[in-house]
DNA sequence: CTCGGTACGTTTGTATGATAAATTTCGGAC
DNA sequence: GTCCGAAATTTATCATACAAACGTACCGAG
């Protein structure tokens, strides 16, 4: 689920650009070349590029100024919660402490939206939550069963009915897509959180929300745990 | 803190254009009117026009598409968590409805916040914390009170020291925004929450995770409660 | 010598017009 | 009736020009 889109010319600057900055090519500060030298170097018209800097001054990436230019902002004023600053952040091997804190916010969010979701959850929702299990459940390879873990833990967000709840998604969405990539060396053995996803949908199933919200928590810290094991053999392996 | 800048022109055709959709008087679905035509309605160039019309498609409102046009997208795209977004959604009095998943947001997001606050704040930042709390305690009128709240709760977000959670400050921005209000008729007994105040940053200096987060709960029911007497008032008062 | 204001140059902001690309729609051939 | 291609319309992109804003440096007054 790519927010901007590459097809379109100025998505490519846009993410082109957007990927330098929040990689921290471009540092915060540093003041871009002219826009048109920089149309130029990239080989689009200042109109394009113009278009690429206003998406990602909405961001707030950026800031521009006449006569003094287009700046890189301070990360405390990014819209850290944006699908694309997620996306690219998670593009190039994001540092531990990132992931952690991705973590985190999964720990906050979606035991909460379980406990709401089995609250308030309608028949229709619950049947989404439901068809995300099963598809789980059959899933044969590692990249079936990613997608229809995505779809279940969306599938919870939508039944809390919150669309601020459910705008977190890309959060979560970051989160386990980074567990996927760190995963998959070890594939195989991506079924062993299922009892815990059943866990979470009967709960709902039932409206319990207490129970649902244990179980989410119990899901993520399992994840978390599987996490740093993985994440220790990597660092072994490299040093 | 209005992110989209109003002084520039395509500024505020973004502005008046993104709330005009976000308060439904242009609907999913809709098509606007041809980028030449809605240029000159406007008063603006083609060129503002589509770079106004590019960052409302960042935020998810519209997507624009050769020979279809360009129209409003349904909600379950928009970037909800947008901080113009959500500023436009409280701009024309939100529904009840609205300001519920307001204050579900922040009962999820400030009690972890004050937990994870307690947990990892340095000096500086519990000094923040401290400050805005003084500032609450010295405020002589609703509009310096207002002003301390947010650093308050802003200082809070910010000694968790997790960017994304960060981010989420405009949630509660609009949250208590929503609240100052709805208020505002009942002026003069703005201090009452202070003691509440007081629990957080004593449990956050004293790093006690768990009563930090009680005691921000405890503040969210408290202020939820407020919210809903003064609500029946001025409902009873409309019907 | 310092302070302040003014003129100048640079960069973004905005406007205009033209061409390319994409996609729906309509019409014609089979 | 169906399928394929041409046309028309709208966005996408480009090129160019001018306006506005904002440092900066220069100049003059005290």
């Amino acid at each position: 689920m790519k927010a901007t889109d590459s097809r379109n010319l100025h998505g490519h600057v846009i993410r082109e650009l957007g990927k330098r900055i929040v990689v921290g090519d471009l540092r915060p500060g540093d003041v871009l070349p002219r826009e048109e030298d920089l149309a130029e170097s990239m080989d689009v018209s200042r109109t394009a590029l113009r278009e690429a800097l206003k998406v990602l001054s909405a961001k707030g990436l950026i800031e521009s100024r006449p006569r003094v230019g287009t700046r890189v902002r301070a990360t405390h004023f990014w819209n850290q919660l944006d699908a694309d600053v997620l996306s690219w952040r998670c593009a190039s091997m994001p540092t531990d402490d990132f992931i952690e804190k991705l973590v985190e916010m999964r720990e906050i969010i979606e035991p909460a939206a379980a406990a709401a979701a089995a609250r308030r959850r309608t028949a229709t929702q619950l049947a989404q939550v439901d068809l995300a299990y099963r598809k789980m459940e059959a899933a044969r390879d590692t990249e079936e069963w990613a997608a229809a873990d995505l779809s279940f833990h969306d599938a919870v967000l939508q039944a809390t009915g919150n669309e601020l709840m459910i705008s977190l998604f890309s959060v979560v969405e970051s989160a386990l897509g980074m567990f996927f990539v760190l995963s998959a060396k070890t594939a195989g053995d991506f079924s062993y959180s299922l009892p815990q996803h059943l866990k979470v949908l009967e709960a709902i199933r039932r409206q319990q929300p207490e129970v649902a919200r244990k179980a989410m928590q119990g899901m993520i810290a399992d994840s978390l745990a599987n996490l740093r094991k993985k994440r220790k053999g990597r660092t072994k392996k490299a040093s």
